[in-house]
DNA sequence: ACCAAATTTCGAAAAATATGGAAATAGCGT
DNA sequence: ACGCTATTTCCATATTTTTCGAAATTTGGT
């Protein structure tokens, strides 16, 4: 995982709508959501969520699939982890203590 | 965690400066680092460092004490769990699946 | 009280982001 | 081909962020 990847899938969730979003497909699981449905939760109107939407998948954090006229969009877990695992990897690396959570994801 | 907390701090988590600055700081352990030896690894105007540090500092992400002159850094390992744990932590909550990675953390 | 070092605040300009209405596009059923 | 629904792109605007020089502030030593 390289700096300016990480930063820019952590700027991505780092609006609160965006991150909503992120989380309500993250509920969701692998059966994803519809574009419509994520609609309907988070009452926006569809060109700003395309927006928000678009800097998702852009960063790789969330993944869509057609299916007929609709997408239905997918959180990204091995991303996610990828990107938790970033934050916490390096952890104490220069001095010694108790890792809070890097060496435990390892 | 309230979202609005979590995306202010992924937010602030978001700026490749402000990232590397945090990575320097979980790097360094609990001894932290003072501001002059950061800016010193970062090679920046103090007053820039001093607006990302201030933002890391609100978001609560690190912490500072002083020690005569010099301003002693830390990162907050707790509360970086607790972010790490928000992302996670209602994975596929609406579906069943193998949860990738929170409620290892649990 | 004064000086030096460390750090922050002020002020200001350039760039990026967020938002949403309106128009365009994509895909399917008929 | 047409119409319908789902979604994106275009465009414009208001707001926020990023950056940093210069000045101000804080703290401790003498």
């Amino acid at each position: 995982m390289k700096l300016e990847k990480a930063a820019a899938q952590l700027e991505a969730l780092g609006n609160p709508t965006r991150l909503q979003l992120y989380r309500i497909l993250v509920r969701a699981g692998d059966g994803g959501l519809a574009v419509g449905s994520v609609q309907g939760k988070l009452d926006i109107p569809s060109s700003t969520l395309s927006h928000h939407l678009k800097r998702l998948v852009d960063t790789g954090l969330v993944t869509q699939e057609r299916q007929a006229t609709t997408l239905i969009c997918r959180a990204n877990y091995p991303g996610m982890n990828a990107l938790i695992g970033y934050l916490a990897d390096e952890c104490c690396a220069d001095a010694a203590c108790a890792p809070a959570v890097g060496k435990a994801l390892a």
